[in-house]
DNA sequence: GGCACGAATTTGTATCTACATATAAAGACA
DNA sequence: TGTCTTTATATGTAGATACAAATTCGTGCC
């Protein structure tokens, strides 16, 4: 019965999802007065600032499935914060904010940072770093 | 500037999002034989391990929305894993596993066994525990 | 008894996630 | 030219997640 005692307590999907839950729960709160979701407010912010040009490249880069993604990025379409440009060289499209986007992120940013800061704070910078790399391996482990 | 640089690289709920969508899809595909996902087989193991004597007191154990769980419960029970028992005291509801949920459960195992192995043995069984502390770290941080 | 209050769960609604499959464009090649 | 492959995206379907509001049970209080 080991096993089913580890099984129950050290899943490391289950560990994980459990962190992304409560982490995202805090952020998603912060977020909340300006109706945006922690998701949400880092798809505007990966988007502006590399200016990806393919949806399967921010994919990628976000370890999220491209349909997934597509998605995601109706919603905020959707909302009027970006635009999803017409098809380009083999179907690509070239995500940009809106004005309404742009603003989003501008007003979100400070509650976000206030929000990370005081995560640092609770763990300690230090230990932020040391988190932040083992989610790294954790990303690319499997 | 800053500020968006890092908010789109170094965001803790990003992050760790990212480790959890990566580490769930490996677990999910290893139990993909067994039509089962990585969150249903962890639910089997609390319920079989702990016999949790509400839905409420999982909930607490597994930082998950009560809302949430009674929907996850929902699909096991229609696919005949476990059995929801009537409302108790006040309303609580004690869960217990079918035949047919601890068959599954036992055929699961070792499939999990194997791709946390997998895991331990990439990131080094040291690296692991100090991810398992972190993560524990992060899920009461906020 | 009747009523306010707290605890446990469910429902309505919306978003996030992903696999399998479909659609469409660009290039390779017989 | 027509087919085959690769690349990029979207759709169908299903499960995971959570907030707000509703439901229901038990308790205390008048």
């Amino acid at each position: 019965m080991t096993s089913l005692a580890d099984a129950a307590r050290d899943c490391a999907a289950l560990r994980t999802r459990m962190a992304a839950r409560s982490v995202t729960r805090a952020y998603n709160e912060a977020l909340r007065p300006l109706g945006l979701m922690a998701t949400q407010f880092s798809l505007l912010a990966a988007i502006k600032q590399g200016a990806p040009d393919s949806i399967s490249r921010l994919a990628d880069w976000l370890a999220i499935e491209r349909s997934t993604l597509t998605r995601n990025l109706q919603v905020l379409d959707k909302d009027g914060l970006i635009e999803v440009g017409p098809e380009g060289y083999r179907r690509a499209r070239v995500l940009t904010l809106t004005e309404a986007g742009e603003a989003k992120l501008a007003a979100a940013l400070p509650l976000w940072r206030q929000t990370q800061d005081r995560l640092e704070a609770k763990l300690g910078k230090r230990r932020w770093q040391e988190a932040r790399a083992l989610l790294d391996e954790l990303s690319a482990a499997l």
